[in-house]
DNA sequence: ATTATCTATAGATCTATAGATAATGC
DNA sequence: ATTATCTATAGATCTATAGATAATGC
């Protein structure tokens, strides 16, 4: 056939694989795993629904392997951003510092990284509300070794922070992370347009601002 | 029958109704709207599906009424605790209170309401990183009112803020107030026992304790 | 009479697999 | 030979409704 060059094994199976992985990311996040049919999602992929289970073996097989694709990334651009801040502010820490060596990775991921890489964030902003009842056996563990690196800077920068204090600090911020990530549109419509739920840039900047803040334990605040 | 009186139409009714919408509730925020069947609710209610479907129409239907249930309670103390505070403390309001006004109503119906209120909270925590393609036609205006009343107290209390910078404080601590409604135990997990899901009082302490500093705007912390 | 509840089932899914066919591998 | 892809279908759901029956209403 004209135009159409032989591909090997390799490439079909990877192309196959990433189209399937890529729609069933999409799907999941914008409808949630019982939303979705593996038939959507092979239609989506222009595969037949035996294809997925040829290279996945189940629905939850899928979607396992779609959360795993990226998580190791967002944990090593974490790790390596908190490194690199740490070498280049020395003695020099601060809170804010900190909060945005840890927080801008995943944002920027999103940003640069394209659709599927913001439908990755949007589906774990969901995950992160639900237990393991409403999923099939779903492993956040990838993401502990940032988190652990994250709350031992902060007590690097606020020795007198209690463990607990600093644990529930990391509570709250994942919340608003969250919210932020699953861009539902509704603090566009609260604010009557002032604010939008994509502008991720001004995102890290207010959330930077308001937890640097929150960590200033201590005095009472006006 | 021995022990069995009879029931007006009316008690039969509200009493059938009533362990469907607390079923329904329960399995929804386990499970998530697809993850549940009208069988599998029809069965914790001790009912058949049958009646869900008289009752409801449907099984959007019935989502629907679970989520109007509490709506206007939920609306309704928080306008009326932030009109208390507001009155109590007159021209010395400030941010640490408003916040206090504003989060205190809702976690106090859960912890004093019992199941059905928790499992509320539970399942709005999850709708609110959803878009309207995953649910049906799901309706959140209703804390509208005092989303806008609180907003207003916190100018007052604020008047150097811009209202983009409040609405997106807003945007950020309800990412915080959802992550604490949704009780997954992540928090458990990570702190190693030291803080709890469902230590609702801690909660509301830790977040108006980060929030009430996080609107300081002006300095920047150290 | 009217309303609540049950019986039985239609018709449309859905996940998963067995087995055939069409590619590439070597 | 081996691997990728397609065909066909089993068997288990799932939502919803039509129509019958059992209560309460008055």
């Amino acid at each position: 056939m004209p135009g159409t060059r032989r591909r090997s094994n390799t490439e079909r199976r990877d192309e196959s694989q990433a189209r399937i992985l890529d729609s069933a990311e999409a799907l999941f996040a914008a409808r949630g795993f019982n939303g979705v049919s593996v038939k959507d999602i092979a239609k989506a992929a222009q595969v037949d629904t035996s294809l997925v289970h040829y290279y996945f073996a189940s629905k939850a097989g899928l979607f396992t392997a779609v959360l795993r694709r990226h998580a190791p990334r967002v944990n090593q651009t974490r790790m390596d951003s908190m490194a690199g801040y740490a070498r280049s502010a020395g003695t020099q820490m601060t809170v804010e510092g900190v909060l945005r060596a840890y927080l801008e990775p995943a944002f920027r991921l999103a940003r640069e990284g394209g659709e599927s890489e913001q439908n990755y964030m949007t589906l774990i902003a969901q995950i992160s509300v639900l237990t393991s009842d409403a999923l099939p056996g779903v492993d956040t563990t990838a993401f502990d070794p940032a988190i652990e690196a994250f709350i031992s800077m902060l007590q690097q920068v606020r020795p007198e922070a209690s463990r607990e204090d600093l644990y529930w600090f990391y509570h709250l911020l994942t919340g608003a992370i969250t919210q932020s990530w699953a861009r539902t549109g509704r603090i566009d419509r609260l604010s009557g347009g002032l604010c939008r739920s994509d502008d991720f840039d001004t995102i890290v900047e207010k959330t930077v601002a308001v937890f640097a803040h929150g960590l200033t334990v201590g005095e009472t605040p006006r």
